[in-house]
DNA sequence: TACCGAAATTTCGGCAACGAAATATCGGCG
DNA sequence: CGCCGATATTTCGTTGCCGAAATTTCGGTA
């Protein structure tokens, strides 16, 4: 194994993922330090993003879970069923049903029941709905750019590709398992 | 320059997100692919670490935030107060209330008022405590390293490194962008 | 010493998400 | 044709989280 282990950071600026993973290697010394940085600091920036995204689309009388909902409708072009969002959305059903009808109350969606199959209701995004959307949605993106944009077009395609790879595994439902390599290691984080 | 814009992907293996950006291409062409695929890709991943979490220490007779909790209160080394786990966990402080109650109800922690300064509280890991955290140790995180396993030791590296550079950013408070604090930026993403 | 703003924690009210169960409908099969 | 398991969505009850306000204590200062 290449004995790549210590990080001396000569003069390298650190981040607060630096701190936290040193804090937890003497009490998990077989933690590896680099899954557990990457691992904490995709979390740190989901979060992060999401924060950044709550206020944003705040000044355009939208809630981030709102935001989302429409994000989701416009696309699949501005119809979708609820089934479609609970899948796109990560969400329980009950969920999805509870964002429509704010939605709904507010105008910005409208809910019929599909002709085809009347289990099924459509949802359709309304020009309102479509406005507030695409306004919000200018807004909505400008913090991805410049946090990845620190990074050259190259390095961002690295990252990308790297993640699709760790993405892959994640993915399959879980192989073999058993012994897999698997030493009992642990991560963690918030 | 490297063409960094399309992606042939000739027999490369794809994941969710190849298609999840495709389907946005057409709909809103300016959005840099690398960007949308690495930010919803640590957005899965994020999400998946949690559903596995969740899972296993269930097994142990936890939910994921109380596992969450005492695995933060371990990285101090079993003893804490409200407002360092706060900062930790990344949560409200009412937050925090809530679960400290509930683990002290379960006998997994002990809140002392601390006689050094009268307006805190020390949260100490009880031997239960500790026991339930470990024993959900080893399940979780073998998830991470499964993933991330499936890179080098070197991309592994390579990884949290561009993602420190990128957290660097999202540290900095928000560059100057102009008037009144705030224009929103915005990220977006389930 | 008495006062005042800051800090740590808790209480309160409300909201969104979830799991489970209920409701309505579909599609196939005897 | 009528039954049955599967599918789509909603209803219900519970829970955790959050923001804001209240409470207590601290540290500095006049």
């Amino acid at each position: 194994m290449t004995r790549a282990t210590h990080r001396p950071a000569a003069g390298r600026p650190r981040d607060w993922t630096d701190g936290h993973v040193e804090r937890w290697q003497p009490v998990l010394p077989h933690l590896d330090p680099d899954v557990e940085g990457a691992v904490t600091r995709m979390s740190k920036l989901t979060r992060h993003l999401g924060r950044v995204r709550e206020q944003g689309v705040a000044d355009y009388g939208l809630q981030k879970h709102e935001f989302d909902t429409l994000h989701g409708l416009a696309g699949r072009g501005g119809r979708a069923t609820p089934s479609d969002l609970r899948a796109d959305l990560n969400l329980a059903p009950a969920s999805v049903t509870g964002r429509l009808e704010a939605l709904e109350r507010r105008g910005f969606v409208v809910r019929t029941p599909s002709s085809d199959d009347r289990r099924r209701v459509d949802v359709e995004l309304t020009e309102a709905g479509r406005r507030a959307w695409r306004q919000a949605l200018d807004v909505v993106g400008r913090e991805e750019q410049r946090l990845l944009g620190v990074l050259t077009p190259v390095e961002r395609r690295q990252l990308s590709d790297l993640l699709r790879r760790v993405l892959l595994a994640a993915e399959q439902p879980v192989p073999g398992s058993g012994a897999g390599g698997g030493h009992p290691e642990t991560g963690w984080h918030a």
